[in-house]
DNA sequence: TCGGATAGGCGCCCA
DNA sequence: TGGGCGCTTATCCGA
């Protein structure tokens, strides 16, 4: 069993070669940056990557409890009772205090690949820019991403009486943020081409009420479009996903 | 050196038990769900939490590559070559297949702390109840966390001519998506209450110009507030968190 | 670098 | 459970 002391050597040894650590440990937490915080002692789950990310994680819960982001500095001491862990960059710093270690690993990684991700609303959006009558029967989009002043516009055209609309996609649920949004849009367009006439579309699987009520009042729609997932017939053949049933 | 086959059978167990688990391995991950995505193979360090949260880490950044949420259920297999771990709940499923094993770790984790954070949104509302002024003289705040069907509130009070005034405030720099929600704010009181003159004011430490002009469209108003630090105080005292100084 | 917007966002509160 | 929204949001993309 090696004691806080020589783990402070070695975690030391691995920062210099920048290898990815993972501490299974008791420790306390400081911050002080952009915002302030204090975790009181508890056993948590250490990273540092390659990169310099730090990653605390509680027992629970996706989202790491504190961390500092790629590119801070790290500087361990042992006090003659703690391994303390420093951590700072131009804005923050963090302060670990380790109590005991639990498990100790790292490794050199290696993995030059990158994910494939399909189903985001850029995937929406060039799907009605190839489909458009997913919209409505007429309609003709004439550009991807325009920019204003007041924003990007996620499809830019117009129906089949030659009005201007905006379509404002949202993957999953429309909220009042989306319905502002498409308003603010739709208000930019009218002030600079000085057209009164200008349609404003809200494209996503639901909306909520709320949404719907205000999208409603300001005179805009609501048009059903699911994002597209175009690696589900891909996994349709792989059936060991379909039949897959898990236990808890 | 324990074999791959070894290994499913004591993660199997340590799943079983909800313990920990860490692993640092290679693998290819396929997700699909919400979106869909494949992962080749590459070094990953893989998380698995007693509440059954999944993350996949890359040797570098702040965010998991992929990940299941808490609640999901795992199932180990061992198909002669691979280990595979496929994870699902209502909505998902991911499957990771386990190339070799770097290190694996497990453990059963004891942590009742939670952190204590300053700073945020919510303590620069607690600090203009407190101290009415730093919007503006005469600024009477009523209550915080006002609810309307169209959102909530931050602040809301009447200025020294009684003019009924809405403030919204932002930790960070205030953008265009702010004032959309402070004007939705106001016209909701406007309509609700049957009143014209409502006030909006944004509170924040700074704000991007298009915002500034917007505001200024609207007839609101821009007021410089930085959010609380209450340990700054606190660490001041604390020299070594200062005087230290990272090495990289 | 700044600005604007998405995210498989997450997590929290509250109806 | 769903709506609304902040977040030490992170990350991407374009000017």
């Amino acid at each position: 069993m090696l004691k806080l002391e020589d783990y402070s050597v070695i975690l030391r040894n691995a920062l210099d070669k920048s290898h990815a650590i993972v501490i299974g440990c008791n420790c306390a937490v400081k911050y002080s940056g952009r915002a302030e915080s204090f975790l009181p002692e508890g056993d948590r789950i250490l990273i540092i990557k390659e990169d310099k990310t730090l990653l605390v994680h509680q027992p629970t819960g996706s989202n790491p409890v504190n961390y500092m982001k790629s590119g801070s500095s790290h500087i361990i001491s042992f006090d003659g009772e703690k391994c303390v862990l420093k951590s700072k960059n131009s804005k923050e710093f963090m302060e670990i205090a380790i109590k005991s270690i639990h498990f100790f690993n790292y490794l050199k990684m290696s993995d030059g690949k990158s994910i494939v991700l399909t189903g985001t609303e850029r995937d929406m959006a060039d799907m009605i820019m190839k489909n458009p009558s997913l919209i409505e029967e007429g309609f003709k989009p004439y550009s991807q991403e325009e920019h204003t002043k007041y924003g990007f516009i996620d499809v830019f055209g117009t129906d089949k009486f030659n009005n201007v609309t905006i379509v404002e996609c949202k993957r999953y649920c429309a909220d009042l943020s989306g319905v502002t949004q498409l308003r603010r849009y739709a208000e930019k367009i009218k002030d600079s081409k000085g057209i009164s006439n200008v349609r404003g579309i809200l494209a996503a699987p639901r909306i909520t009420p709320n949404a719907e009520k205000m999208l409603k009042d300001w005179g805009f729609s609501f048009v059903e479009v699911k994002p597209p997932k175009y690696l589900e017939k891909f996994d349709k053949n792989q059936q060991s996903l379909h039949s897959f049933t898990g236990s808890e």
